[in-house]
DNA sequence: TTTCGTATAATTGTTAACAATCTAGTTATT
DNA sequence: AATAACTAGATTGTTAACAATTATACGAAA
């Protein structure tokens, strides 16, 4: 067993984790002012938490900016943008796998499968906001799984993405798309996750 | 004459650039524990514009932060990381360049003609605080002048190679190197300003 | 009607005080 | 002597009030 993680999330983190599990599932939609008072009264703390929660979405690229106006949803990224982004996390995601590969445990296989689990549902269901939550938390874990560092960078270039999240058609793609994933990094098959992550992050 | 950019930086700006480049000249150390008190004191504002400052410098990859006890200066990232981190920053620039070469002017020209005279002032005189700000300065010209969206992912790439900022023997290379840039931009040579900045951002 | 200036309201920026947490040094107990 | 519990200081986390800025509504003049 791995020395537990503090469980325990600041208030700062769960309130990021919520605005921006609502941005994608598109419950604050593009160019919508985001204000600091109501989301202070709606989780019951002060300003100056939410203020620290939006300033590091607005880093993360969520949120947009603006010195005395406040921040905004980010408009989609271009088309050109966008390729470049798939591009960058490919790379990264890549370079995450190589180095998890000789580290995944017993334990790190179950945590996966149960992600795929829950992706599996959420795509039964057809409720978006939980795919994408779910799609971010599979992809996120081999990126946290390697480096910490690199998390925050890759964080920031998948939000982007992220926030022109179009569904597909048949939402089960999603879901066996990150099966072949899961499986391949089951067998430990490095080349094989490679190509099955390249193959999810895929252009508009 | 464009639109003027408000040149007023907010309080938080102003932190974060003149810790940023402390951490970057070596001023403050690894592992070193950033304290509050002491900056707002500096700054004669109090610790919330601080904190702020901390906060952004965190997510950039500057500090580090760990909940309830502070900030400290973020370690170099392994060799690995370090060559990744190039990888993307070539990527990005390249894509920049080729968003930025059309639509350069002469007062762009004249700007980075100012900054390239800035890095040989700064060369000569072996500053190595001067010469790591004005390397980032120009580079952040192209990059900001392609997509505000790109500046902040390309920053926290770059400074995280720049936490291990180690000088070449030669400090005069270092301008040499951007004087091949910034000639190939002149000439809006595409090809050659790509090779040019691929040839600077360099592994270790 | 349009445009400009002004007053008002809404919102963000900043501050200082207080609460919660962590760190280090001291004492008590085995 | 080694370990554990305790205390005091330092540091971060949170809050509410106030200041500065921006947005809005209204009215006067062209």
């Amino acid at each position: 067993m791995s020395l537990a993680e503090k469980p325990i999330r600041s208030m700062r983190e769960q309130i990021c984790d919520t605005v921006r599990a609502e941005v994608f599932s598109g419950i604050m939609t593009n160019d919508q002012p985001v204000r600091e008072q109501p989301l202070a009264e709606r989780f019951g703390v002060s300003r100056g938490s939410v203020r620290d929660a939006l300033l590091q979405l607005s880093q993360e690229g969520v949120l947009v900016y603006r010195p005395n106006r406040g921040v905004r949803v980010s408009s989609p990224p271009s088309n050109a943008e966008f390729r470049l982004y798939a591009k960058l996390r490919k790379e990264i995601e890549g370079h995450c796998l190589t180095v998890c590969m000789d580290r995944f445990t017993e334990e790190d296989d179950r945590n996966l499968t149960n992600l795929l689990a829950s992706l599996e549902d959420a795509c039964r269901r057809a409720d978006l906001s939980a795919i994408t939550e779910t799609d971010l938390a599979m992809h996120r874990y081999w990126v946290s799984r390697a480096s910490k560092e690199l998390e925050s960078v890759w964080l920031s270039i998948t939000v982007r993405m992220l926030v022109a999240y179009t569904l597909l058609e048949d939402y089960m793609q999603c879901h066996q798309e990150h099966a072949a994933i899961v499986e391949a990094i089951l067998c430990r098959d490095l080349k094989a996750a490679k190509r099955a992550v390249n193959e999810n992050i895929r252009y508009k």
